[in-house]
DNA sequence: ACATTTGTTAACCAAATGGTTAAACTATAT
DNA sequence: ATATAGTTTAACCATTTGGTTAACAAATGT
Protein backbone atom coordinates (compact mmCIF):
# COMPACT_ATOMS: atom_id res chain seq x y z
CA UNK A 1 0.00 0.00 0.00
CA UNK A 2 1.06 3.51 -0.74
CA UNK A 3 -0.12 5.15 2.75
CA UNK A 4 2.08 2.94 4.57
CA UNK A 5 5.77 4.18 2.50
CA UNK A 6 3.90 7.98 3.10
CA UNK A 7 3.06 7.46 6.91
CA UNK A 8 6.46 6.25 7.27
CA UNK A 9 8.30 9.10 5.89
CA UNK A 10 6.35 11.50 7.29
CA UNK A 11 6.86 9.69 10.26
CA UNK A 12 10.55 9.63 9.71
CA UNK A 13 10.47 13.33 9.53
CA UNK A 14 8.52 14.27 12.37
CA UNK A 15 10.94 11.89 14.64
CA UNK A 16 13.86 13.68 12.77
CA UNK A 17 12.36 17.04 13.34
CA UNK A 18 11.54 16.50 16.86
CA UNK A 19 15.30 15.17 18.07
CA UNK A 20 17.00 18.11 15.69
CA UNK A 21 14.27 21.21 17.13
CA UNK A 22 13.93 19.69 20.62
CA UNK A 23 18.02 19.88 20.88
CA UNK A 24 18.89 22.77 18.78
CA UNK A 25 16.01 24.87 19.04
CA UNK A 26 13.89 26.33 15.91
CA UNK A 27 16.79 29.00 15.09
CA UNK A 28 19.55 26.80 15.40
CA UNK A 29 17.86 23.82 13.63
CA UNK A 30 18.49 23.37 10.06
CA UNK A 31 16.45 21.65 7.33
CA UNK A 32 19.43 19.75 5.93
CA UNK A 33 20.59 18.06 8.76
CA UNK A 34 16.71 17.24 10.08
CA UNK A 35 16.67 15.53 6.21
CA UNK A 36 19.94 14.35 7.01
CA UNK A 37 18.67 12.44 10.16
CA UNK A 38 15.65 11.65 8.19
CA UNK A 39 17.82 9.83 5.48
CA UNK A 40 15.84 11.68 2.69
CA UNK A 41 16.39 14.69 0.60
CA UNK A 42 15.78 18.22 1.76
CA UNK A 43 12.97 18.81 -0.73
CA UNK A 44 10.98 16.35 1.06
CA UNK A 45 10.98 17.98 4.01
CA UNK A 46 9.27 20.59 1.98
CA UNK A 47 6.92 18.35 0.22
CA UNK A 48 5.62 17.35 3.79
CA UNK A 49 5.64 20.31 5.50
CA UNK A 50 6.07 23.17 3.30
CA UNK A 51 8.01 25.53 5.10
CA UNK A 52 10.22 25.39 8.36
CA UNK A 53 7.96 26.93 10.32
CA UNK A 54 5.34 24.46 9.41
CA UNK A 55 7.69 21.80 10.64
CA UNK A 56 8.89 23.47 13.68
CA UNK A 57 4.67 23.87 14.61
CA UNK A 58 3.97 20.40 13.92
CA UNK A 59 6.98 19.17 16.48
CA UNK A 60 5.62 21.91 18.89
CA UNK A 61 2.25 20.61 18.89
CA UNK A 62 2.98 17.46 19.04
CA UNK A 63 5.19 18.31 21.61
CA UNK A 64 2.87 19.73 24.33
CA UNK A 65 0.59 17.09 23.29
CA UNK A 66 2.87 15.07 25.45
CA UNK A 67 3.48 17.24 28.12
CA UNK A 68 0.30 18.47 28.88
CA UNK A 69 -1.17 14.88 30.20
CA UNK A 70 1.44 15.03 32.72
CA UNK A 71 -0.16 18.65 33.69
CA UNK A 72 -3.33 17.16 33.79
CA UNK A 73 -2.26 14.44 36.50
CA UNK A 74 -1.90 17.51 38.82
CA UNK A 75 -4.74 19.61 37.70
CA UNK A 76 -7.35 17.09 36.42
CA UNK A 77 -6.91 14.00 38.32
CA UNK A 78 -9.73 12.81 40.97
CA UNK A 79 -7.20 11.41 43.56
CA UNK A 80 -6.69 12.75 46.98
CA UNK A 81 -4.28 15.99 46.87
CA UNK A 82 -1.88 14.44 49.10
CA UNK A 83 -1.80 11.18 46.60
CA UNK A 84 -1.78 13.02 43.41
CA UNK A 85 1.13 15.12 44.73
CA UNK A 86 2.77 12.35 44.68
CA UNK A 87 2.18 10.83 42.16
CA UNK A 88 2.72 13.54 39.97
CA UNK A 89 6.35 13.72 41.39
CA UNK A 90 6.64 10.11 40.87
CA UNK A 91 5.32 10.17 37.35
CA UNK A 92 7.30 13.33 36.09
CA UNK A 93 10.62 12.07 36.64
CA UNK A 94 10.25 9.26 34.46
CA UNK A 95 8.18 11.15 32.04
CA UNK A 96 11.69 13.59 31.62
CA UNK A 97 13.85 10.55 31.25
CA UNK A 98 12.03 9.19 28.44
CA UNK A 99 11.37 12.72 26.90
CA UNK A 100 15.12 14.78 27.81
CA UNK A 101 14.78 17.66 25.72
CA UNK A 102 11.04 18.05 26.16
CA UNK A 103 9.87 20.49 28.78
CA UNK A 104 13.03 22.79 27.91
CA UNK A 105 12.17 22.53 24.33
CA UNK A 106 8.40 23.47 25.25
CA UNK A 107 9.27 26.27 27.73
CA UNK A 108 12.29 27.53 25.70
CA UNK A 109 10.55 28.42 22.08
CA UNK A 110 7.18 29.64 24.41
CA UNK A 111 9.44 31.97 25.74
CA UNK A 112 10.84 33.17 22.34
CA UNK A 113 7.40 33.29 21.04
CA UNK A 114 4.75 33.94 23.99
CA UNK A 115 1.89 34.52 21.24
CA UNK A 116 2.39 30.47 20.65
CA UNK A 117 0.46 30.18 23.85
CA UNK A 118 -2.52 31.42 21.89
CA UNK A 119 -2.73 28.38 19.80
CA UNK A 120 -2.18 26.14 22.12
CA UNK A 121 -4.99 27.44 24.32
CA UNK A 122 -7.29 26.75 21.69
CA UNK A 123 -6.46 23.11 21.42
CA UNK A 124 -8.48 20.69 23.74
CA UNK A 125 -6.85 18.66 26.14
CA UNK A 126 -5.19 22.52 27.14
CA UNK A 127 -4.84 22.15 31.05
CA UNK A 128 -6.92 23.98 33.16
CA UNK A 129 -6.60 25.15 36.83
CA UNK A 130 -10.35 24.81 37.76
CA UNK A 131 -10.67 21.65 39.27
CA UNK A 132 -7.35 21.75 41.32
CA UNK A 133 -8.40 25.36 42.85
CA UNK A 134 -11.55 23.63 44.55
CA UNK A 135 -10.01 20.64 45.27
CA UNK A 136 -7.06 22.90 47.40
CA UNK A 137 -9.93 25.35 48.68
CA UNK A 138 -11.72 22.58 49.85
CA UNK A 139 -8.41 20.99 51.45
CA UNK A 140 -8.25 24.49 53.07
CA UNK A 141 -11.67 24.19 54.70
CA UNK A 142 -11.78 20.63 55.43
CA UNK A 143 -8.79 21.76 58.15
CA UNK A 144 -6.67 19.41 56.02
CA UNK A 145 -3.84 21.79 54.66
CA UNK A 146 -3.10 25.09 56.02
CA UNK A 147 -4.15 27.83 53.79
CA UNK A 148 -2.52 28.65 50.68
CA UNK A 149 -3.62 30.10 47.36
CA UNK A 150 -4.04 27.19 44.87
CA UNK A 151 -1.48 29.00 41.87
CA UNK A 152 1.08 29.35 44.04
CA UNK A 153 0.61 25.54 45.18
CA UNK A 154 0.88 24.64 41.51
CA UNK A 155 3.15 26.92 40.20
CA UNK A 156 5.30 25.23 43.21
CA UNK A 157 4.78 22.12 42.16
CA UNK A 158 5.34 22.87 39.17
CA UNK A 159 8.62 24.34 39.72
CA UNK A 160 9.89 22.02 42.03
CA UNK A 161 9.96 19.04 39.59
CA UNK A 162 10.55 20.72 35.94
CA UNK A 163 13.16 22.84 36.79
CA UNK A 164 15.92 20.75 38.23
CA UNK A 165 15.89 19.38 34.71
CA UNK A 166 15.74 22.71 32.99
CA UNK A 167 18.71 23.87 34.96
CA UNK A 168 20.73 20.98 34.92
CA UNK A 169 24.18 21.74 33.64
CA UNK A 170 23.65 24.91 36.31
CA UNK A 171 22.72 23.06 39.27
CA UNK A 172 25.38 20.01 38.52
CA UNK A 173 28.03 22.95 38.88
CA UNK A 174 26.43 24.90 41.72
CA UNK A 175 25.71 21.40 43.98
CA UNK A 176 29.38 19.94 42.38
CA UNK A 177 28.80 16.60 41.44
CA UNK A 178 28.99 14.76 38.39
CA UNK A 179 25.85 13.46 36.23
CA UNK A 180 26.14 10.24 37.55
CA UNK A 181 25.49 11.81 41.39
CA UNK A 182 23.30 13.98 39.69
CA UNK A 183 21.12 11.57 38.44
CA UNK A 184 21.08 9.67 42.08
CA UNK A 185 20.09 13.36 43.22
CA UNK A 186 16.73 13.34 40.52
CA UNK A 187 16.06 9.76 41.60
CA UNK A 188 15.51 10.35 44.95
CA UNK A 189 13.66 13.46 44.25
CA UNK A 190 10.65 11.14 43.36
CA UNK A 191 9.43 10.92 46.49
CA UNK A 192 11.72 14.23 48.87
CA UNK A 193 9.72 16.69 46.60
CA UNK A 194 6.60 15.56 47.59
CA UNK A 195 7.08 15.03 50.86
CA UNK A 196 9.18 18.59 50.91
CA UNK A 197 5.63 19.94 49.85
CA UNK A 198 3.33 18.28 51.61
CA UNK A 199 5.17 18.91 54.84
CA UNK A 200 5.01 22.59 53.94
CA UNK A 201 1.24 22.39 53.89
CA UNK A 202 0.02 19.59 56.36
CA UNK A 203 -1.75 20.90 59.46
CA UNK B 1 40.60 61.24 25.23
CA UNK B 2 40.77 58.44 22.96
CA UNK B 3 40.24 55.99 25.55
CA UNK B 4 36.33 57.54 26.33
CA UNK B 5 35.53 57.64 22.85
CA UNK B 6 36.55 53.48 22.62
CA UNK B 7 35.06 52.36 26.09
CA UNK B 8 31.89 53.72 25.25
CA UNK B 9 31.92 51.84 21.84
CA UNK B 10 33.14 48.81 23.14
CA UNK B 11 30.24 49.28 26.31
CA UNK B 12 27.65 50.27 23.53
CA UNK B 13 27.97 46.72 21.68
CA UNK B 14 28.31 44.61 24.95
CA UNK B 15 25.22 46.36 26.17
CA UNK B 16 23.68 45.47 22.80
CA UNK B 17 25.01 42.59 21.98
CA UNK B 18 23.56 41.38 25.49
CA UNK B 19 20.17 42.09 24.49
CA UNK B 20 19.63 40.48 21.51
CA UNK B 21 21.88 37.59 22.74
CA UNK B 22 19.55 37.55 25.56
CA UNK B 23 16.30 37.53 23.70
CA UNK B 24 17.16 35.29 20.72
CA UNK B 25 20.11 32.96 21.91
CA UNK B 26 23.53 32.54 20.31
CA UNK B 27 21.51 30.59 16.89
CA UNK B 28 18.77 33.46 17.02
CA UNK B 29 21.04 36.60 17.16
CA UNK B 30 22.54 38.10 14.08
CA UNK B 31 25.55 40.45 13.99
CA UNK B 32 23.56 43.03 11.98
CA UNK B 33 20.74 43.35 14.49
CA UNK B 34 23.45 43.97 17.12
CA UNK B 35 25.18 46.68 15.16
CA UNK B 36 21.81 48.48 14.20
CA UNK B 37 20.77 48.58 18.07
CA UNK B 38 24.52 49.38 18.92
CA UNK B 39 23.88 52.39 16.08
CA UNK B 40 27.58 51.32 14.74
CA UNK B 41 28.82 49.37 11.38
CA UNK B 42 28.54 45.80 11.72
CA UNK B 43 32.20 45.89 10.74
CA UNK B 44 32.92 47.46 14.05
CA UNK B 45 31.84 44.33 16.04
CA UNK B 46 34.27 42.29 14.57
CA UNK B 47 37.31 44.90 15.19
CA UNK B 48 36.23 45.02 18.93
CA UNK B 49 34.94 40.90 19.51
CA UNK B 50 36.52 39.35 16.34
CA UNK B 51 33.79 36.84 15.90
CA UNK B 52 30.02 36.10 17.09
CA UNK B 53 31.88 33.38 19.47
CA UNK B 54 33.70 35.53 21.12
CA UNK B 55 31.23 38.47 21.52
CA UNK B 56 28.89 36.21 22.87
CA UNK B 57 31.50 34.69 25.29
CA UNK B 58 31.96 38.22 26.32
CA UNK B 59 27.72 38.66 26.83
CA UNK B 60 27.26 35.11 28.67
CA UNK B 61 30.47 35.21 31.03
CA UNK B 62 29.59 39.22 31.80
CA UNK B 63 25.64 37.53 32.51
CA UNK B 64 26.89 35.05 34.36
CA UNK B 65 28.89 37.47 36.73
CA UNK B 66 25.77 39.23 37.34
CA UNK B 67 23.74 35.78 38.06
CA UNK B 68 27.17 34.34 41.09
CA UNK B 69 26.35 36.84 43.39
CA UNK B 70 22.90 36.50 43.59
CA UNK B 71 23.59 32.61 44.16
CA UNK B 72 26.13 33.59 46.39
CA UNK B 73 23.71 35.00 48.76
CA UNK B 74 22.13 31.24 49.07
CA UNK B 75 25.79 29.52 49.14
CA UNK B 76 28.29 32.07 51.12
CA UNK B 77 26.07 34.25 53.24
CA UNK B 78 27.11 34.31 56.99
CA UNK B 79 23.53 35.27 57.91
CA UNK B 80 21.31 32.57 59.87
CA UNK B 81 19.64 29.79 57.48
CA UNK B 82 15.62 31.32 57.62
CA UNK B 83 16.87 34.51 57.33
CA UNK B 84 18.94 33.86 54.04
CA UNK B 85 15.89 31.97 52.41
CA UNK B 86 13.60 35.26 53.05
CA UNK B 87 15.91 37.51 52.04
CA UNK B 88 17.36 35.54 48.86
CA UNK B 89 13.82 34.80 47.82
CA UNK B 90 13.05 38.72 48.31
CA UNK B 91 15.78 39.62 46.45
CA UNK B 92 15.60 37.43 43.50
CA UNK B 93 12.32 38.94 42.40
CA UNK B 94 13.93 42.47 42.39
CA UNK B 95 16.87 41.00 40.68
CA UNK B 96 14.81 39.26 37.60
CA UNK B 97 12.85 42.45 37.25
CA UNK B 98 16.21 44.43 36.84
CA UNK B 99 17.35 41.36 34.31
CA UNK B 100 13.98 39.68 32.81
CA UNK B 101 16.23 37.69 30.14
CA UNK B 102 19.58 36.66 32.11
CA UNK B 103 18.31 33.70 33.97
CA UNK B 104 16.49 32.38 31.28
CA UNK B 105 20.21 33.09 28.52
CA UNK B 106 21.98 31.37 31.10
CA UNK B 107 20.30 27.88 31.48
CA UNK B 108 19.15 27.70 28.39
CA UNK B 109 22.83 28.23 26.69
CA UNK B 110 24.22 26.09 28.88
CA UNK B 111 21.80 23.27 27.82
CA UNK B 112 23.06 23.81 24.70
CA UNK B 113 26.48 23.96 25.74
CA UNK B 114 27.27 21.92 28.91
CA UNK B 115 30.66 22.40 28.19
CA UNK B 116 30.70 26.13 28.71
CA UNK B 117 30.10 25.51 32.32
CA UNK B 118 33.97 24.34 32.64
CA UNK B 119 34.60 27.66 31.62
CA UNK B 120 32.55 29.40 34.11
CA UNK B 121 34.14 26.83 36.94
CA UNK B 122 37.61 28.20 36.51
CA UNK B 123 36.72 31.70 37.27
CA UNK B 124 36.33 33.23 40.69
CA UNK B 125 33.48 34.16 42.16
CA UNK B 126 32.07 30.51 40.71
CA UNK B 127 29.05 29.38 43.80
CA UNK B 128 30.48 26.79 45.89
CA UNK B 129 27.82 24.88 48.20
CA UNK B 130 30.15 23.75 50.85
CA UNK B 131 29.66 26.15 53.61
CA UNK B 132 25.66 25.88 52.89
CA UNK B 133 26.32 22.62 53.42
CA UNK B 134 27.81 22.73 56.95
CA UNK B 135 25.13 25.39 57.75
CA UNK B 136 21.91 23.27 57.04
CA UNK B 137 23.92 20.08 58.77
CA UNK B 138 24.35 21.98 61.66
CA UNK B 139 20.81 23.17 62.21
CA UNK B 140 19.35 19.53 61.65
CA UNK B 141 22.33 18.50 64.32
CA UNK B 142 21.05 21.39 66.47
CA UNK B 143 17.14 20.55 65.88
CA UNK B 144 15.84 23.70 63.93
CA UNK B 145 15.65 22.03 60.95
CA UNK B 146 14.47 18.11 59.72
CA UNK B 147 16.57 15.85 58.39
CA UNK B 148 16.82 17.20 54.32
CA UNK B 149 20.60 16.95 52.42
CA UNK B 150 21.52 20.11 51.47
CA UNK B 151 21.71 19.79 48.06
CA UNK B 152 18.04 19.10 48.02
CA UNK B 153 17.05 21.62 49.75
CA UNK B 154 19.35 23.71 47.37
CA UNK B 155 17.65 22.62 44.57
CA UNK B 156 14.28 23.24 45.76
CA UNK B 157 14.91 26.88 46.82
CA UNK B 158 16.67 27.94 43.46
CA UNK B 159 13.82 25.78 41.78
CA UNK B 160 10.93 27.92 43.31
CA UNK B 161 12.50 31.32 42.85
CA UNK B 162 13.91 30.74 39.35
CA UNK B 163 11.67 28.75 37.45
CA UNK B 164 8.39 31.03 38.08
CA UNK B 165 10.52 33.52 35.49
CA UNK B 166 11.87 31.04 33.33
CA UNK B 167 8.04 29.53 32.69
CA UNK B 168 6.03 32.62 32.73
CA UNK B 169 4.66 31.68 29.19
CA UNK B 170 3.72 28.40 29.97
CA UNK B 171 2.86 28.94 33.89
CA UNK B 172 0.36 32.40 32.71
CA UNK B 173 -1.30 30.26 30.25
CA UNK B 174 -1.59 26.94 33.09
CA UNK B 175 -2.85 29.14 35.96
CA UNK B 176 -4.72 31.34 33.37
CA UNK B 177 -4.38 34.82 34.12
CA UNK B 178 -3.15 37.90 32.31
CA UNK B 179 0.49 39.57 33.00
CA UNK B 180 -0.81 42.03 35.48
CA UNK B 181 -2.33 39.25 37.62
CA UNK B 182 0.78 36.94 37.03
CA UNK B 183 2.62 39.82 38.63
CA UNK B 184 0.90 40.12 41.77
CA UNK B 185 1.30 36.27 41.96
CA UNK B 186 5.02 36.73 41.53
CA UNK B 187 5.23 39.48 44.08
CA UNK B 188 3.17 37.75 46.73
CA UNK B 189 5.95 34.70 46.31
CA UNK B 190 8.55 37.64 47.63
CA UNK B 191 7.29 35.99 51.05
CA UNK B 192 5.39 33.44 50.33
CA UNK B 193 8.40 30.79 48.75
CA UNK B 194 10.48 31.79 51.87
CA UNK B 195 7.62 30.55 53.93
CA UNK B 196 6.66 27.65 52.51
CA UNK B 197 10.06 26.22 52.51
CA UNK B 198 10.72 27.10 56.01
CA UNK B 199 7.11 25.55 56.98
CA UNK B 200 8.41 22.43 55.36
CA UNK B 201 11.94 22.16 56.61
CA UNK B 202 11.46 23.68 60.37
CA UNK B 203 10.44 21.46 63.82
C1' DA C 1 53.21 70.43 11.20
C1' DC C 2 53.19 65.71 10.38
C1' DA C 3 53.65 60.82 10.91
C1' DT C 4 51.45 57.12 13.29
C1' DT C 5 48.21 54.73 15.63
C1' DT C 6 43.30 53.99 16.57
C1' DG C 7 38.44 54.10 15.27
C1' DT C 8 34.85 53.82 11.70
C1' DT C 9 32.66 52.97 7.41
C1' DA C 10 31.04 51.29 2.67
C1' DA C 11 31.56 47.77 -0.28
C1' DC C 12 32.46 43.28 -0.86
C1' DC C 13 32.87 37.97 -0.43
C1' DA C 14 32.15 33.11 0.32
C1' DA C 15 29.50 29.95 2.65
C1' DA C 16 25.28 28.55 4.50
C1' DT C 17 20.46 28.27 4.30
C1' DG C 18 15.44 27.89 3.25
C1' DG C 19 13.08 26.97 -0.53
C1' DT C 20 11.91 25.68 -5.67
C1' DT C 21 11.86 23.10 -10.03
C1' DA C 22 11.80 19.67 -13.23
C1' DA C 23 12.61 15.25 -13.99
C1' DA C 24 12.65 10.37 -12.50
C1' DC C 25 10.76 6.68 -10.07
C1' DT C 26 6.92 3.87 -7.85
C1' DA C 27 2.60 2.26 -7.09
C1' DT C 28 -2.28 2.13 -8.32
C1' DA C 29 -6.26 2.03 -11.03
C1' DT C 30 -8.39 1.00 -15.42
C1' DA D 1 -0.10 -2.37 -20.88
C1' DT D 2 -0.75 2.27 -19.93
C1' DA D 3 -2.33 6.45 -17.98
C1' DT D 4 -2.45 8.65 -13.52
C1' DA D 5 -1.40 10.13 -9.10
C1' DG D 6 1.83 10.19 -5.49
C1' DT D 7 6.78 10.00 -3.94
C1' DT D 8 11.69 11.09 -4.18
C1' DT D 9 15.77 13.17 -5.89
C1' DA D 10 19.56 16.19 -8.00
C1' DA D 11 20.38 20.53 -9.31
C1' DC D 12 19.42 25.07 -8.77
C1' DC D 13 18.19 29.81 -6.83
C1' DA D 14 17.80 34.00 -4.01
C1' DT D 15 18.69 35.67 0.30
C1' DT D 16 20.87 35.87 4.52
C1' DT D 17 24.78 35.81 7.25
C1' DG D 18 29.36 36.01 9.43
C1' DG D 19 33.33 37.91 8.23
C1' DT D 20 37.00 40.76 5.41
C1' DT D 21 39.15 44.62 2.93
C1' DA D 22 40.60 48.90 1.79
C1' DA D 23 40.02 53.42 2.29
C1' DC D 24 38.80 57.29 5.19
C1' DA D 25 38.55 59.99 9.62
C1' DA D 26 40.00 61.21 14.12
C1' DA D 27 43.03 61.37 17.70
C1' DT D 28 47.89 61.14 19.60
C1' DG D 29 52.71 61.64 20.01
C1' DT D 30 56.81 64.04 18.58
Amino acid sequence: MDKIKTENTETEILIAAKEIFQQKGMAGARMQEIADKAKINKALLHYYYRSKQLLFEAVFKSAFSLLAPQLNKVLNDDSDLFEKIRKFTENYVSFVIKHPYLPNFVIQELNKNPEFVQKLRSEKNFPSIEKFKLQVSDAINQGIIKPIEAEQLFINIISLNIFPFIGEPLLMALVNVDKESYNKILENRKTEVAEFIINSIKI
